[in-house]
RNA sequence: CGGGAUGUAGCGCAGUCCGGUAGCGCACUCGGCUGGGGGUCGAGUGGUCGCAGGUUCAAAUCCUGUCAUCCCGACCA
């Protein structure tokens, strides 16, 4: 195989301005752009094809773990939010209100304003998240443990209105799952939200090529209205860590402020045990910042909306339409195997605007064919994750791009996961901590006593926080890095999206 | 909500200090030569300079007000 050394992208270096990097390529990506609404971004066809092979591998296994679909409205009665009240003290600061429901000429003619007399009885509050009209509903839903368990998803898009917004990890407006299960014992209910993070964990892993740590929050960090939170925290290449989901055991916090209570065999009356769970379109910022380089997108095969590009390379019509009877056989084959292919013949643009367009664009292969190609019965067939360019044999080009679809996906998430390895470090001192923090950056693994006031902190002088407490951590006596108080195992630190 | 900045062509910017014909790059349109890594030459299209007032013979430029956006902080999937 050879390495060509390529012109330079139009984008700015990882290196240089990372943070620059991952804006810009989100936009020449085609992926998503900023909208006429503060915070609200437009998610273009191509950065939407990516979510919705996101959504449906996502979808298949939460049908596959007993879920079902349905939708629950976008406007929640303010009085609802409050009816669990560290739930309403989480999300109250974010909330955009429905307060009219027309509006009117005005007075001067030249607009629109909203009339005063079609003010709302109650205020209305744009879902920021569904827990309340949900478990409102759900009293309805559940008289008797043959009720139970009532194992519910939604896709739907969430308000919540942030201060400062970037396109994917943190807009106005997102797209996202949200799961609402109720259960007849507690037991049952931890085993459900601990199965959605087993759940997240793995799509993010096979299917995103994303690496992620399995473990819990800690109880500031926790979700408004949880006993419990366990998530999934990945690296980025920048070491800072990204939340990309998170499953919570909500206890009976919600079933007790909705008064949803369920007959047991015995015909005693109790109040169900609940969890939520939710990944959003942040993933799409996990999927570009784990694996993209300075050349664009690196899309992993299983989630590439265009798997395999074929650019026909020729000097007149004539030419082209020799090399179209060779392709088109060969598209047909290639989408025999389940493989999806664009076969790129536009006369108007050149096969070097192409090449690079495709590799801003992170599409995983890429074959090339030209006279030469049509002369030696081969093709010229390119990598996007190594850059790496090879001839092959006509012969064997369907099941060299089988090969390529395989070991891509594998080849990216091995190089993830030894990036992230690299990156995580164990310390003994706070000292410690902080250069590490500042120098490399990354997961840090250290001793915590479990205070609050400690992690407090810690966030305050270093502006790093607690990612999880690992799930498969061992036990291992220690002393905190900061207070000197026993622990009993380490927990992971990273600077945070 | 505190601190800083910016609004001029689809995008990115210069011009503003010192008032006097609206500019540049990319993109776009047409044509020629090209075609194995963002080609090239030529000819074009496109802007009431964020908005509203004011000063002046004359305002992108000076003054007043206003709106919007971006960046840095406190909050967050």
């Amino acid at each position: 195989m050879c390495q060509t050394t390529f012109m330079a992208k139009n984008l700015t270096k990882r290196s240089d301005d990372y943070s620059k990097w991952y804006n810009e390529l989100v936009v020449k990506a085609d992926l998503a752009e900023n909208s006429g609404v503060r915070g609200c971004m437009v998610i273009k066809p191509y950065g939407f094809a990516i979510w919705e092979k996101m959504q449906a591998g996502l979808d298949k296994m939460f049908k596959e773990t007993g879920h079902e679909n349905a939708y629950f409205p976008l406007f929640i009665p303010k009085s609802y939010l409050s009816k669990e009240a560290s739930h309403v003290e989480g999300f109250a600061k974010e909330c955009a209100v429905v307060t009219h429901y027309r509006l009117k000429n005005s007075e001067d003619g030249k607009g629109i304003v909203v009339d005063p007399d079609a003010k709302l009885e109650e205020e209305l509050i744009v879902r920021p998240t569904s827990e309340t009209i949900i478990w409102d509903t759900y009293r309805k839903w559940i008289q008797s443990y043959r009720d139970l368990p009532l194992l519910i998803n939604q896709w739907a898009n969430v308000v919540r209105w942030e201060m400062r917004t970037r396109l994917f990890l943190r807009t106005a407006e997102f797209l996202w799952q949200e799961g609402h299960t109720a259960h007849a014992t507690e037991d049952e209910a931890i085993a459900e939200a601990k199965q959605m993070m087993n759940v997240y964990a793995e799509f993010s892993e096979e299917h995103m090529a994303v690496p992620v740590i399995k473990g819990t929050k800690t109880e500031t960090e926790r979700f408004a209205g949880a006993l419990e939170t366990y998530c999934i925290e990945a690296l980025m290449q920048d070491g800072k860590a990204l939340q990309a989901g998170t499953s919570h055991f909500l206890g009976q916090n919600f079933a007790k402020a909705f008064d949803v209570k369920f007959a047991t065999k015995e015909g005693n009356k109790e109040y169900v045990w609940a969890t939520s769970w939710g990944v959003s379109t942040r993933l799409m910022g996990a999927l570009i910042m784990t694996h993209s380089d300075d050349n664009g997108l690196v899309l992993p095969p299983k989630l590439a909306p265009i798997q395999v590009v074929i650019v026909p390379i020729y000097k007149g019509l004539e030419q082209l339409q020799m090399i179209s009877d060779k392709i088109n056989p060969l598209v047909a084959a290639l989408r025999e195997k389940g493989i999806s292919v664009k076969y790129d013949d536009r006369d108007t643009q050149k096969p070097g605007f192409k090449f690079n367009e495709y590799e801003l664009k992170g599409v995983p292969v890429r074959i090339a064919v030209g006279q030469r190609d049509l002369d030696n019965g081969t093709y010229e067939v390119a990598r996007r994750d190594t850059l790496e360019k090879e001839v092959v044999p006509a012969t064997e080009i369907v099941s060299k791009v089988e090969f390529l679809m395989e070991d891509i996906q594998r080849t990216i998430y091995q190089k993830a996961v030894e990036y992230r390895s690299a990156h995580i470090t164990e310390v003994q001192t706070y000292d410690e901590f902080k250069s590490i923090l500042e120098e490399k950056g990354g997961f840090i693994s250290a001793h915590w006593d479990g205070s609050n006031e400690t992690e407090e902190r810690i966030k305050n002088e270093t502006k790093a926080t607690i990612r999880c407490i690992p799930i498969d951590a061992k036990l291992e006596e220690g002393r905190c890095m900061v207070s000197g108080k026993p622990s009993s195992r380490r927990v992971l630190f990273a600077k945070a999206y």
